[in-house]
This record gives C-alpha cells, structure tokens and sequence, in this order.
DNA sequence: CGGCATCCGTGCAGATACTG
DNA sequence: CAGTATCTGCACGGATGCCG
C-alpha cells in the first residue's frame, strides 16, 4: 500500500531511532507496530470494505449478488476482491454452497462484527456532523 | 470520489424507490443522505487523513514540515493536498504568520478533534486484534 | 519555509467477455 | 450464479523545479 523507500520529509532528529531495541512492549510507541497498526487501519478503512461490513452487519448472511445490489455503486470485481481480502482478514466466512446455479454466503465473523462496532463512532459522526461539513466546504469555497 | 455512474449491479426490486420522496426524515434509510454519509466516510477515512488527525490530536499544533515528518512516508504534494481538504472540511484551522521565513500552524478545529475521538474506537481495534487478523491471513496463505 | 506547477510512470478500477 | 481473465485508461501519487 505504501511505497515509504522514496524520498519523503528529511528526519534529522530521530529521537526513537532505536528505541525499539531497548523497550520490547512498549506498544503505543514502537515504530514497527506502529507501522503495522497503521497499515491494518489503512486496509480496513477502505471504502468499499465499510460499506460491505456495514452491510453484513444489518443483514447477518448475504449472497454475492445481494451484496453486489446492496452496496451502490460497486463493481462485480471489486466486490470480488474486497470480499477476497476480508476473508483473508479474518473479517467474515465464505460458504461455498455446491448446487447448481452455484450458491454462495458470506457472514461476518466475530471478529468482523467487532470491526462493524469499532466503526460505529465513525458512522454516528459523519451522521451527526455531516451538515457541519457541508457548511464548512461552502464556506471555504466562497472564500476562494 | 466516485464515479458510480457505471454500470453496476442491476437493481430489479428497488423497493424503496422513491421512498425518500415520501419520508422526509428517514435518517437512516433515505438513499441520498445515506450516499452524502457514505460520501463523507470515503473521504474521512483517507489513510492520510487519518494519520495527520492522529499527529495533531496528541501534538496539538503543527507546522507544515513538523507534519511531513511525523507522517511517514507522505509526500509534501499529498500533505498539501490532505491539509487543503481537512481545511475545507472544517477538520483544521491553517494560520499563516506573515513572517520570514513563513511560518504556518495547522491545529484541529472542534470538529476535527471530535473525529478524532470517532476514530478512536477504530485504532484501539487495529492495536487489539492485530495479531488475530496476521494469523488469519496466515491461515488463508496455507490454505492457499 | 511552505507551498504551487509541471511532468510522468504505474497501479487501480471499470468494461467486457468467457466459464464451471 | 459466482466468479475468472484480459484489456484499457486515467487518476493518483512521486519527483523535480520554481517562487513569495
């Protein structure tokens, strides 16, 4: 997701440089946790992963195609791979159903239901402030 | 953000199809508001977004390169770019010293530090179920 | 120092077609 | 129905150079 080899902000004083070394546990300032914390963040923030989990959440087991209704605007292979990712994340079970026409559901896991709630200040958020926001982008833009 | 425009999963039973039409409060089931939030969270939950909310939420305020190196790996067009929306979006003030060299502070505004508190519950998850999602995708690449 | 303008590569995502 | 495979483009993001 990033590349982070290429020339970013020069960083002279590197104070934590290697203070990895010294504290094994010290979780909230380890860079590589850190790292690794903010890339997990960075993947399942993506959009079309909040809309289906949300979506999951609301309707407990889904089909591929009712997901694909479900979710405005995506397509059949981003669906595809989102589902691919979040399974792999642990987020939710794929259930492979062998009848002909081929039968698919998808649920969230434990694990993907903590996700939906570790969300859920999030969505009360840009409920609650989404007028803000608004207001705030026209009054920025009639500045400009 | 979104396109959308395309061709995406047919919508044969669309039940609430002029719903909103009726309802003019429906919080949560009317289609546009539901898309402007969904909207709003695509653009929110940007990776860098979310990573210069975190540096000025526990560093309180920040000069333009004092982000750039806290942030790692962001480039200074993606900083500029990331500040310039989160300004607009009322997340953060920007306030230019006319001095020389410039001198330029970025601090979150109320709303952008409220969230910050939204987004909390999100980064508690990612520190808390870490190791479970790396052992997920473990399993999944055994399968595999 | 804190940008903005420009060029440019590539990776993501859409469209389309095909299959078990 | 639930995908895979392939092609394509274009927008995102990096690198560089210049300016107030």
């Amino acid at each position: 997701m990033v590349k982070s080899v290429s020339s970013r902000f020069p960083a002279p004083v590197r104070a934590d440089a290697e203070a990895y070394l010294a504290g094994p546990e010290e979780e909230t300032t380890d860079p590589r946790v850190e790292r690794l914390v903010n890339e997990l963040i960075g993947r399942v923030a993506d959009k079309w992963t909040l809309l289906v989990l949300e979506e999951l959440e609301e309707k407990g087991t889904m089909r591929f195609s009712d997901i694909g209704r479900a979710v405005d605007g995506i397509s059949q292979k981003m669906l595809t791979q989102t589902l691919r990712q979040m399974e792999r994340d642990g987020l939710l079970t794929r259930t492979v159903h062998p009848v002909v026409p081929p039968h698919v559901d998808y649920a969230l896991t434990p694990l993907g239901n903590s996700l939906s709630a570790a969300f859920c200040g999030v969505w009360m958020w840009a409920e609650r402030h989404r007028e803000a926001v608004e207001a705030a982008r026209a009054a920025f833009d009639a500045r400009a």
